[in-house]
RNA sequence: GUGUCCUUGGUAUAACGGUUAUUACGUCGGUUUGUGGUACCGACAAAACGGGUUCGACUCCCGUAGGACACCCCA
């Protein structure tokens, strides 16, 4: 198909104007017409230009979560709806308007997963997780889907690296959470901010949202119409209003942290207290919430720092769900958790690197291999293959036949050595070795080919060491 | 979901209601067929899609699609 249309194309833009018009009325006749695609709205395509910074990013959750002993968890992308229904909560933005909802061939109702927490309580209910030694301590990274009017860092299809810690209540949990959150964006060289607040179970929230409208009521004719919207849907989104001429009452507004139990509070400025051992900064935002129905306690979010420019959103955030698994049908089990946008970090780290001059480095090849005439090239694919092992990052191009584009390939690659093999070593059982910086070249029987290399190259003199 | 702005080769861009749509990067090829960086030459490649106004539309208008930004909300 594909090649066909771009046959037709460049036929086309041989074609005279006369014969461009006579082609259209071929079209209306009934021929095929051109079509080409664009990615759905929100969907968009990851090149290979930019997967060095998705390669970082994986390797660098990676690592972490293995030094913090999480273990690889994957789950469906396609969830039965109601599973999020029930964990996300009826009334949030994300269940009422953002999800990817629709019929399975059988008739039941099944979405695209909008955030995979619910799946991973869901496996840890259903696959007896809860059997396991615990807490079980589990990571993943994958797509979600969230049907949302796309904005920069906001997609319908997006990354999430997520970490789930379930079936242990202790501050330490909460702030090993934070802990990894944080040191994703350093080991990255990523400067971010944790915001942190508690939120504390649902009867202190409870009574807290009473109190907040009891306050707000009476400052009702002060506030902007969004305000006096959230009043009634959402209370604690009051105290994110931008507008300036509710500034003054969120100032005043009574804080949750006042409103929280003695137990609730303790254990936050526990949590608190192991961040400061840990040096971890953190910002006490009062007036954060958090947009899932299945927090308690601790609640946090990942921003980045950006030296200007308007108020950037979230990297990321996460906090504990004391009630999620007995709620998904399992025993009453503590858990917290929390996921990083990736699309977003990417985002963020191209940006602040280019800012800041830093690179992400691609591991740089050490040989270029050419070739020239039929018989070197087969040979070529041969000494390629017998080399597969060594270690030594050969890059070659097969599809060139002239010698000087593929020096010149070589120049781009700066390479210090090419190797050249030609009709002439095919016969005589040698290859060339060219050093690119003086240009010398020294001829070397094929079967040293590896040793010979190994010696030239730095990087196996270090490794020797 | 609401609002504002935008859409010219792969990328970045220029001009114009009327000749062959500018330039750079890029890609491919070449400068006597076995030697790189420079240079020179050549080729490739574009008006998102559909409709309207007009003698004539890449240019003006409308619709669709996509993008950007803000809000709602969130990663």
């Amino acid at each position: 198909m594909i090649l066909k249309n771009k046959k037709n194309k460049k036929e086309n833009t041989k074609k005279s104007k006369a014969e461009k018009t006579k082609k259209t009325e071929d079209v209306k006749g009934g021929e095929k017409t051109k079509k080409t695609w664009s990615a759905l709205r929100g969907m968009h395509d990851i090149l290979p230009k930019e997967e060095k910074y998705w390669k970082s990013m994986y390797n660098t959750a990676s690592k972490l979560a293995e030094y913090m002993q999480f273990s690889r968890i994957e789950t469906p992308i396609l969830e039965e709806a109601s599973l999020f229904v029930r964990s996300i909560g009826k009334g949030t933005d994300v269940v009422e308007k953002e999800m990817y909802l629709f019929e399975d061939n059988d008739g039941s109702k099944v979405c695209l997963r909008p955030e995979a927490t619910a799946s991973v309580v869901r496996a840890y209910v259903t696959d007896g997780l809860w059997n396991n030694p615990q807490p079980v301590k589990m990571w993943y990274w994958g797509p979600m889907f969230r049907h949302d009017r796309p904005q920069a860092g906001r997609y319908r299809q997006f990354t999430q690296v997520g970490f789930e810690n379930i079936g242990v209540l202790d501050p330490a949990a909460d702030a090993e959470l934070i802990l990894i959150a944080f040191n994703f964006y350093k080991d990255l060289n990523l400067p971010v901010e944790i915001h942190i607040n508690s939120i504390g179970t649902p009867e202190e929230r409870e009574r807290y949202k009473n109190e907040l409208l009891n306050y707000y009521r009476t400052k009702k004719s002060y506030l902007c119409e969004e305000c006096r919207k959230r009043m009634v849907k959402n209370p604690l989104r009051l105290l994110d209003c931008k507008e300036e001429q509710c500034q003054g009452v969120k100032e005043e507004a009574p804080q949750i942290i006042d409103w929280l139990s003695e137990a609730s509070k303790s254990y936050f400025m526990k949590v608190l207290e192991y961040l400061d051992e840990l040096g971890v900064p953190y910002i006490l935002r009062p007036s954060l919430v958090r947009g899932l129905d299945y927090y308690t306690h601790t609640v946090f979010e990942v921003y980045p720092v950006s030296g200007e420019g308007a108020a950037q959103s979230a990297l990321g955030g996460g906090g504990r769900y004391d009630l999620l698994v007995e709620e998904m049908g399992g025993k009453s089990t503590p858990a917290a958790g929390m996921a990083l946008g990736v699309d977003r970090s990417v985002i963020y780290m191209k940006d602040y690197y280019q800012q800041n001059q830093l690179r992400v480095e691609k591991d740089p090849y050490d040989i270029f291999f050419a070739q020239l005439g039929d018989r070197a090239k087969g040979r070529a694919m041969k000494i390629l293959e017998e080399l597969r092992k060594s270690n030594i990052k050969i890059a070659f191009n097969l599809y060139k036949n002239s010698l000087k584009t593929q020096l010149d390939i070589a120049n781009d690659l700066k390479v210090p050595y090419a190797l050249i093999l030609g009709q002439k070593e095919v016969q005589e059982g040698t290859i060339i070795i060219r050093d690119m910086e003086s240009g010398i070249q020294e001829i070397v029987d094929q079967k040293k080919i590896e040793n010979a290399l190994k010696k030239k190259l730095k990087k196996f003199d270090e490794l020797a060491k």
